[in-house]
DNA sequence: AGCACGATTAACT
DNA sequence: GTTAATCGTGCTC
């Protein structure tokens, strides 16, 4: 098995609406200490951009707890909420202009039982299918804020797969933006790709096991 | 110093 | 569809 290059700097470096839609079917990596690869294919992301943005974290100015948005592009942006969860961001645009793109899914791909223990009390597909849960599955939480992806040594970053086709995509609203006001409330800033779009359709060793 | 709330999840009626 | 969980953050006093 071949391995794919790693998404570079100047994946990231760009507009956020361009990195949140072409993220869609590349690959969360998740390099455990032991080795083993937990991965998932990107299949749901929201943008996040800049100061105006009502939306954004960025709104309130600099502080400890957004900083990293204001990092290079390839930057991990973790933070907590509800007193409980993890999100991961994924830092873009030029250094110094704070915006990001939210992982609000992947499709298991790699380590899968690790992910099942760690998603133990849910069926499989709700393993990964939020922001806080694919957080869960990978364990990634408040030590990751700040990791640069694109080190050649970090052990969390996004692969190069099979790009999802246009006619595929949905674009719609962010969500959970309950008080955020017009118009960053309704901006059609969320990406969605089809989850069975990522089936494996055999072709290689499981023909046999298919059908 | 106090307080309302959150880029959510899981369990429950 | 409704709601408890659970606490750091940012804003007001």
């Amino acid at each position: 098995m071949f391995m794919k290059p790693r998404l570079k700097r100047s994946f990231f470096n760009r507009s956020t609406l361009d990195v949140a839609r072409e993220l869609l079917g590349q690959r969360l990596v998740k390099l455990e200490s032991n080795g083993t690869r937990v991965s998932g294919r990107i299949c749901e992301t929201e943008a996040y951009i800049g100061m105006k943005d009502d939306g954004c974290h960025a709104k309130s100015g600099l502080t400890h707890r957004n900083r990293s948005m204001w990092g290079q592009a390839g930057t991990a942006y973790v933070y907590f909420t509800y007193g409980m969860h993890w999100m991961l961001n994924l830092v873009t645009e030029s250094d110094g202009f704070p915006a990001a793109v939210l992982l609000r899914g992947i499709i298991p791909q790699e380590g899968i039982e690790l992910i099942a223990q760690r998603r133990a009390t849910q069926p499989t597909d709700h393993w990964t299918d939020g922001p806080a849960k694919l957080c869960q599955a990978l364990l990634i939480h408040g030590e990751y804020d700040g990791l640069d992806l694109c080190h050649p040594q970090a052990n969390l970053f996004v692969e190069q797969d099979d790009k999802i086709a246009d006619e595929f995509v949905t674009i719609g609203p962010r969500v959970g933006l309950n008080r955020v006001e017009e118009p960053w409330k309704s901006k059609p800033w969320r990406f969605q790709a089809p989850v069975e779009l990522f089936v494996d359709r055999g072709g290689r060793d499981n023909d046999a096991t298919e059908r």
